[in-house]
DNA sequence: TGGGGTCCT
DNA sequence: AGGACCC
């Protein structure tokens, strides 16, 4: 059936869709603290300030730009509030929440449109970009109702350019109120709000997300897209970066073209006479395939497909960039957070993707190195295994122990780093990769349905405001089937009264999975270690751990 | 300039 | 393993 529908009228264009969730981590800290709905908020990572809110934005005037300094944005904005966001726990699972609730949305409605034509439902594939961005390739859903019939011949939110082909409108007609429909329903899922972008490639769905800030969505018609390109920042092309633009620029000036490269049109006039132009890219950015790709989007041609990206990570890692560190003891005491951090991370995602990590990377930089880390990757200590696929407790300690022998023992053979030694690390890094699935684990009745996830989460987001009515987030789960895993009755998992330990301060951990890793992180955070109990020793720990007098300034205004 | 991620070579 | 890119 399908079939016989390409041959008809074979797809010459997508529809593609980009989603940007509205000032994401600003939005998430203020979905989960209520009472700061109106007052200006910035999420602060070490000393700088990474997002802001509306009322931030409006009321220091531009202070508060992505990576401004917080002490800048408090003499514009004294009344800021400053919310700690080096840990990236609530955002990733919040961007977590809102992919899966994508996903399920499009399934439902692809479920829908295979009913009425009677063929299989059609697939859209779903692509993240970092934690607030999703591409989302809506093409075979939307011809799909067009088919059906059902579909209006309007456009929904603004629209930019124009087009002279009649039937790009049309997908792209239906792709807006297909993106107007999905928005809608993820704002009240999620009461996070979000812009879109519609065209027929990532890169102007990309472009045109931008246009309308924040809550809305454009479509873009590309029939002049050539034209408004050129008068762009070539920067603002996604897949021209930094280092492009350092070798052009260097390129120019060594070449006596003192020009420069202030727009696309600029990169043309140098490069956009065919075949020999692209060779000519090819050589300064030591890639052709590259400088061909560069030189299609500066055309505003972009064949790149959305791939899907499934919802299982493919790495996991914890960082902590330092000021200095200098001493075995720093490095030890830093390492171990960030494994603790690591580990816990490890066993959630153990518990939701029934899999295990076989490689652990270490990273570290020195002072000096500028940009450039170095990395080793050694086999994951297998004492990861208890931790990721039967969830006990009780590994995690010996898993940490582990995990951080091995790390040391790389740091000490790869970069040097050890006792009677100087050095200076800026950066110190732990991550997991090359997954495996684990099928011990597998009908175990320990995992935990990615949705149920959710459900666990918003019970908890919904206490907090009023009631509302109680069998809510069943039935706005669109898919209407809930393939919960049968769990038998385990110990370790169901039942509080478990005598599960945190590994940090020792005292037993009631609650589920969540909870128990909220008291981890937020052990960590104190850098209360078991024998370290006293007030006084969590202060020296504090200093220790490199708290400089900014900070402690900043942490005074820190909510929580 | 954070604390993450992806893919390609 | 490193480097490019993305947020």
């Amino acid at each position: 059936m399908s079939i016989r529908r390409k041959r008809q009228r074979p797809v010459t264009s997508r529809a593609i869709i980009a989603f940007d969730l509205d000032c994401f981590y600003a939005s998430v800290a203020i979905r989960a603290r209520p009472h700061l709905k109106d007052k200006p908020v910035v999420i602060v990572q070490k000393h700088l300030c990474v997002t802001s809110n509306y009322v931030a934005r409006s009321r220091a005037k531009g202070a508060v730009q992505k990576m401004t300094p917080v002490s800048h944005a408090l003499q514009k904005c004294p009344e800021l509030v400053c919310i700690d966001g080096s840990d990236l726990t609530p955002f990733r699972e919040a961007s977590l929440e809102v992919v899966t609730a994508i996903r399920a949305w499009l399934a439902d409605r692809a479920r829908e449109a295979a009913a009425m034509s009677n063929t299989k439902p059609p697939f859209c594939a779903c692509q993240r970009l970092g934690f607030d961005e999703v591409f989302i390739d809506v093409t075979e859903l939307a011809l799909s109702e067009i088919e059906n019939g059902g579909a209006p011949f309007l456009f929904r939110g603004h629209v930019f350019g124009r087009t002279d082909d009649d039937e790009l409108r049309r997908l792209l007609m239906v792709a807006s109120q297909l993106s107007h429909q999905l928005r809608e329903y993820l704002i009240a899922k999620t009461q996070l709000t979000l812009c879109a972008g519609i065209s027929h490639s990532k890169q102007l769905a990309k472009l045109a997300v931008n246009m309308n800030k924040p809550n809305d969505q454009t479509v873009f018609l590309p029939d002049q897209s050539a034209e408004y390109l050129k008068t762009l920042s070539p920067r603002a092309l996604q897949g021209f970066g930094h280092g492009t633009h350092d070798k052009i620029i260097t390129w120019t000036k060594h070449n006596g073209k003192h020009e420069g490269i202030e727009t696309v049109a600029d990169v043309l006039q140098l490069f956009g006479d065919g075949q020999d132009g692209i060779r000519r890219l090819g050589t300064i950015l030591g890639n052709e395939q590259h400088a061909l790709h560069i030189l299609n989007l500066c055309r505003g041609v972009d064949h790149t497909e959305v791939l899907d990206s499934g919802d299982a990570p493919k790495s996991i890692s914890a960082e902590d960039s330092c000021r200095s560190c200098t001493t075995m003891e720093d490095v030890s005491r830093r390492l171990v957070v960030q494994i603790t951090r690591l580990v816990s991370r490890l066993r959630s995602d153990g518990q939701l993707f029934s899999r295990r990590p076989r490689a652990l990377s270490v990273s570290y930089r020195f002072r000096g190195d500028g940009f450039v880390g170095t990395s080793r990757s050694v086999p994951m200590p297998t004492e990861i295994v208890s931790v990721c696929c039967s969830q006990q407790n009780k590994a995690i300690p010996k898993a940490i122990e582990s995990i951080k022998k091995t790390a040391l023992s790389v740091l000490k053979e790869h970069a040097g780093v050890q006792e009677g030694r100087t050095f200076d690390l800026t950066l110190l890094a732990v991550g997991a990769s090359n997954f495996s699935d684990s099928d011990s684990f597998k009908g175990n009745g320990l995992t935990t349905d990615i949705s149920e996830f959710f459900i666990g989460k918003a019970k908890r987001i919904d206490s907090g405001k009023k009631k509302s009515s109680g069998t809510l987030h069943h039935s706005q789960t669109p898919t209407g089937v809930s393939n919960h895993v049968q769990r038998t009755d385990s110990k370790e998992r169901s039942t509080p009264e478990a005598e599960v330990r945190c590994p940090i301060c020792n005292s037993k951990l009631s609650g589920d999975n969540l909870m128990q890793n909220n008291h981890i992180d937020k052990c960590l955070k104190s850098s209360c270690t078991k024998r370290d109990k006293s007030a006084g020793s969590v202060k020296r720990a504090r200093k220790s751990l490199g708290t400089r007098t900014l900070d402690s300034y900043f942490s005074k205004r820190l909510q929580r």
